[in-house]
DNA sequence: CACCAGGTTGACC
DNA sequence: GGTCAACATGGT
């Protein structure tokens, strides 16, 4: 791939949309939240369920932690898998509450990672939105839309041959990362969908033979 | 009514 | 290393 070429598409894409000012949130650990409940999810049921969490003050790691699981569940159902999210919250608000988040925050982003990584319910996407939209440690989310949109133009690759192609090949800027992020979900809904991927501008003047 | 959504896990090869 | 079913509600 020409060096520049990501860079290209990022430009296209901003031209296109804007800038989406991606992850909305009050404090980090809402962040953290959401990129569990966001797991196969549309966001406007995530807002409801953290909106549900904010009245109950459950979004801070303490309290989220001592939560009823009975009562999480309930507010967590509309965004489905209800009961393993609110498993999945319970676990990550415990782990917060035991660690110190600005430290944790500081630490080498490869090492915050495995640590992510180890927690239940934590996938490569969760731990990098988390990296990104939360710690604002420059790492770049690769998700179904970017894995799709590329393929889509020749490039097929797991999560992290997608990862390492995005960051070996833009400048390594955590506000670039977020917004690249956040455009190519925002395109691809619009043009390069499972449904659809006619009026994608990507295909035509990006298409290449093979990885 | 069928399909999809800002994935992760554990079992299996 | 990769693939696959299970997990579940809500919108189009």
């Amino acid at each position: 791939m020409k060096n520049n070429e990501l860079v290209e598409i990022y430009r296209l894409l901003m031209d296109e949309l804007g800038p989406q000012y991606w992850w909305p949130a009050d404090t980090a650990f809402e962040v953290v939240v959401g990129a569990i409940l966001t797991q196969q999810t549309k966001w406007s049921n995530v807002e409801k369920a953290i909106m549900g969490l904010k009245e109950q003050d459950l979004l801070e790691p303490c309290s989220l932690a001592d939560a009823d699981i009975s009562l999480l569940e309930e507010l967590v159902r509309c965004c489905g898998f209800y009961r393993q999210k609110a498993s999945r919250l319970k676990n990550i608000a415990e782990f917060f509450a035991e660690n110190d988040m600005e430290s944790l925050f500081c630490l080498p982003v490869k090492e915050f990672r495995e640590i992510l990584l180890s927690i239940s319910g934590v996938g490569n996407e969760t731990a990098d939105c988390i990296i990104l939209y939360a710690a604002g440690r420059p790492k770049f989310v690769i998700d179904a839309y970017t894995t799709r949109i590329m393929a889509c133009m020749g490039r097929k690759g797991n999560y992290m041959q997608l990862q390492r192609l995005f960051e070996e090949n833009l400048p390594r800027d955590v506000d670039l990362y977020k917004e690249y992020h956040a455009l190519i979900v925002e395109y691809s809904k619009a043009f390069c969908s499972r449904k659809r991927c006619d009026d994608c501008l990507l295909r035509g003047k990006f298409e290449i033979e093979g990885l």
